[in-house]
DNA sequence: AGAAACAGTTGCAAAATACAACTATACATA
DNA sequence: TATGTATAGTTGTATTTTGCAACTGTTTCT
């Protein structure tokens, strides 16, 4: 019975923590004047220095015709780089331009000022606490997807 | 610079927390054959007993016309009933059918299963720590949205 | 009474995404 | 080595999801 009690709260606190995460991850693409999956994209690549589509395809859930239409788009910005893998010619390997890695640059320094503005809003004394938690429930939620 | 530390591992710990959580989001309503939207729709709705398209515009973050024409669908579906407010006619009341209570019960305890199985990975004496944690940050986040 | 504000609907358009068919490459094995 | 199978990526097509703007009807403020 404990245990309903806590997961009906887990409940609500998810809620509304996936509505207060979603403005959070719109801002990241918004402010940069690219869409999300853009953004998306260009961070995955940038932390990677070099990606496929496959690859990326995974990361974001999202359909590979989908991912291959956006790097289009991010390649015809002058943002990535696609080139076949030498090593395997199924693949492409993906990268940052030097435009795309000033505005990797761009967004990440962002997010990070972002992040440090809402860690501040945590007490100090519960901000190790906060991350672990973090951690722990996204890790339950990894290990039972349902359906 | 300790902060600067802390709030990358948070913002990594972030991304990997949304990713999952996407596919949460999702489970919730593909289990039942309808769209996360329908399934929001109709889950606040049940909560609330009554609402207004204004207000699940707002609750869901969506452009009342989306609103709008999500609750025609529903109400097409004999899910949801749409009636104007007598106290304010510019309103509407919506509320359940009885088939949509059955459809919202479904969910809520499809949910609730759900949410107990993932408590049930958390470590018991983590369980407060982590609701505690959420709440917190979701908190943070909503006092600090950016832009 | 008239103006301004607000809820909801609808026309229109776009943005985002998926599915399926196809091409090119690689790999396994017979 | 030939051939069948698996895989990565692209492209055609369709659907889904959503938003903006214009409009209607209602309320509220002055």
């Amino acid at each position: 019975m404990k245990n309903l009690d806590t997961s009906q709260r887990l409940r609500e606190t998810t809620r509304l923590l996936i509505r207060n995460l979603g403005f959070l991850d719109r801002s990241e693409a918004v402010c940069c004047g690219i869409t999300l999956t853009q953004c998306h994209t260009i961070v995955e690549t940038g932390r990677r220095k070099q990606i496929s589509v496959n690859e990326l395809s995974e990361l974001l859930n999202l359909d590979k015709s989908t991912v291959s239409r956006t790097v289009e788009q991010l390649v015809n910005n002058d943002i990535l780089v696609r080139q076949p893998d030498l090593s395997d010619r199924r693949y492409v390997v993906l990268q940052l331009t030097q435009k795309g890695e000033v505005l990797f640059g761009t967004i990440e320094q962002r997010m990070a000022v972002y992040f440090t503005e809402i860690i501040e809003e945590i007490p100090k004394e519960k901000r190790e606490q906060v991350i672990e938690s973090l951690q722990l429930f996204s890790e339950a939620i990894h290990k039972k997807r349902c359906c």
